[in-house]
DNA sequence: GAAATATGCAACTTAATAGTTGCATGTCCG
DNA sequence: CGGACATGCAACTATTAAGTTGCATATTTC
């Protein structure tokens, strides 16, 4: 019973995965747009052009940007197309970053029993 | 009683500075420090270079990206310049991410509900 | 069918990032 | 003190990212 070593060790093949997740969520547009995009409606990319200052093709490349990281799924309805939020990846980071969190707090334990038993 | 509508709005000046910390982790190369440091123990620039492909000057960069985000803290030792993990950042966007993400599952709720009200 | 709307594609500019090399400085150890 | 080790600073290159403009195409709507 001497403490649970649950250190789960996240693999480097995992963790690039992750790479274009946080790529895609590093800049304030984007971030914007995933806010935006929570209420669960499908957008256009008019209508998520509308009240920023940038123009449509701008828009257009963050939003591939995120699709391409999987946090948005455009479809084409008509002459427009739709982006919707796809929530997986966030997910995914979401726990990646509880575990490094969990683990750290272990870390810290075990640092802390270590001094009190060597002093 | 009509459900609770918790949205918390996410402000704009918030997500503005998770961006330099979504930045940070989107490198491989970071995201392997970061699991690195993640036991607690403060390792020299060379040390952190050690078992890696690149120039210990890149490597010096890498940290203080991470360091500017405020992942990572430096501190002189004599000669050698050792780093820790500084897991509050971390902390926060996935406090961020998890509000996402609960805040998408309300949505789905409220839209079935939505469907099932007009249906 | 013509006008208006929504989008796609391509070329281009500008700025930022990742990496390199070379050299200078400071610290430890014999 | 002198050599070895650890780091800092600066200049330079190459690649990628963000944004623009212009034009082509498809779809509504009247």
């Amino acid at each position: 019973m001497s403490g649970k070593r649950a250190s789960a060790i996240i693999s480097p093949r995992l963790l690039r995965q992750y790479v274009p997740v946080f790529a895609a969520l590093s800049d304030e547009t984007r971030l914007l747009l995933v806010t935006r995009l929570i209420d669960g409606l499908p957008r256009s990319i008019s209508q998520l052009t509308e009240d920023s200052k940038m123009s449509r093709q701008a828009m257009t490349k963050h939003l591939h940007v995120l699709e391409n990281a999987g946090l948005v799924r455009g479809e084409m309805a008509g002459r427009e197309c739709l982006f919707e939020l796809e929530p997986r990846p966030l997910e995914e980071i979401r726990d990646y970053l509880d575990l490094v969190s969990k683990q750290w707090d272990q870390a810290l334990t075990r640092l802390k029993k270590l001094v009190e038993t060597e002093g």
